[in-house]
DNA sequence: CGGATATTTGAAATCTCTCAACGACAGTGG
DNA sequence: CCACTGTCGTTGAGAGATTTCAAATATCCG
């Protein structure tokens, strides 16, 4: 492990009220891994014996059940995943795999809970991270089960221009499939929700979305912070109001919702 | 506070390693209270004060979002509700509602947040009890994206059968409507799912559900640990296979799926 | 009993999925 | 350079699932 690697996450919450020697103990077994497009992490079922932390590249985690399969949310750096699995000891329920190649830093399970329990501050931090994680799913499921398919891409779309600075056009990160199944309908169908957008002055040109009739959008998605992170990750504001609005660790789980 | 009801909650996996002194602190300014059934005890958006714990009663949390609401989880005693948003010091994402008259406990949420710098025992039970929750959520979307509403019924009544004990006719715990939107669909589709149901054997009576022909609604029903959690609460084995399917912390969260 | 509420059923509209076909595009190898 | 191939995205048609609205029935509770 070069030191170079551990200060890209040294800066974390999750490890910030962290002694050194702590963060040095904590980070022993740990080692960095690079992959390739499409390589799978983690099945789901399977037991967890890291901490997988993102540091380049773009990771899906999914669900399948019965031949089906479902995007459950898209990271992108610097993310950890799979820690309540950690905190637990348990099994994952979320297959992990990356979809571009990926440097991820992987952190000894084990050492993570030994850590927790002798670092009354790191514990702290923990379930701060789960609880972003946990309100980041609660969102997830209230967007999934109160709004429809074209509903949900009008506030995908909205929440992506926040993240890229206000622009009016704003590039898709990931394939269309992907995106659809994050949003949880089929690629034939997010088509269609797109073709639907068209009256509300949303232009597709292959990877590039053109927000024209902002207004009558936002009218449709009616985006709330209680269905949706409008936040760019890293991009908070410092002010108090901000800062109760959008708590710090709620944006350190920077998945990508459907 | 009365010491009989603070003993209540004691025996939680969440106060486990507490010393009594600490445990004492920590519910200084709990409170006990009797609230009528239909009863908000917390709308979505608000402000989190305290940490509730459900001693009597039946708690429904539910979502709105354009005047929809669905129902995110039935909780039944012992259970402890808006954690996260209590770790965090955030808005409720959540309204809770109380559907029969309940008897709830209320400690401060300054207070835990406190004592989980104070007692690092405390500060991973809590995140050891959020990361449960999670999993649970996990699990909620995961029966939301990839099960049909006939399938997701039948995965709840094969759930109840465990949770009553293995009989053949169950009984339905709350108001078929409340239970439709639970599972993420409309009343009148549940009727229908049901009669769907029956040519699995599935024969309804009011709130008796006979599940008379177990092996092909089973084969429908596809159960699986990744998506649903069929252990009865308090009723986990002791092996150690047992309970590493089911750690304990994901059994203490016991949120009723939809 | 009476009235309110909950549940079921029917019919139509809407949304979503499946299957199939088509065009666009990139990479390969001749 | 150009077919060949595979993947991706779009479109159409039909089937299936779900919702909505309306009405009928059942159940609960005072």
């Amino acid at each position: 492990m070069r030191d170079v690697d551990l200060n890209r996450i040294r800066g974390l919450q999750l490890f910030a009220g962290m002694s050194d020697a702590r963060f040095t103990d904590a980070t022993g077994g740990a080692f960095l891994q690079n992959f390739p497009a499409n390589a799978t992490l983690l099945y789901e079922g399977d037991p967890v014996d890291f901490l997988y932390i993102l540091l380049e590249g773009t990771v899906e985690l999914q669900g399948t059940w019965k031949d089906k399969e479902s995007t459950l949310a898209i990271l992108r750096p610097i993310s950890t995943f799979i820690l309540a699995a950690v905190v637990l000891d348990a099994n994952a329920l979320m297959s992990a795999r990356t979809l571009e190649k990926s440097q991820i830093l992987m952190l000894s399970a084990e050492s993570l809970r030994r850590t927790m329990n002798e670092d009354p501050a790191f514990a702290v931090a923990v379930a701060q991270e789960v609880s972003g994680c946990y309100r980041g799913l609660v969102r997830s499921i209230k967007n999934q089960k109160l709004r429809s398919g074209a509903e949900r891409l009008a506030n995908y779309l909205l929440t992506l221009q926040v993240r890229q600075g206000g622009v009016e056009t704003v590039t898709l990160p990931h394939e269309k499939r992907t995106l659809a199944s994050l949003l949880g309908m089929t690629a034939e169908n997010l088509s269609r929700a797109f073709a639907t957008l068209s009256d509300y002055g949303v232009e597709v040109q292959g990877a590039e979305v053109k927000l024209a009739r902002p207004v009558p959008l936002r009218r449709l998605a009616a985006p709330s912070p209680l269905l949706d992170n409008h936040m760019p990750p890293g991009k908070g504001t410092t002010g108090k109001a901000a800062k109760e609005m959008w708590p710090p660790s709620e944006r350190s789980c920077s998945a990508e919702r459907g």
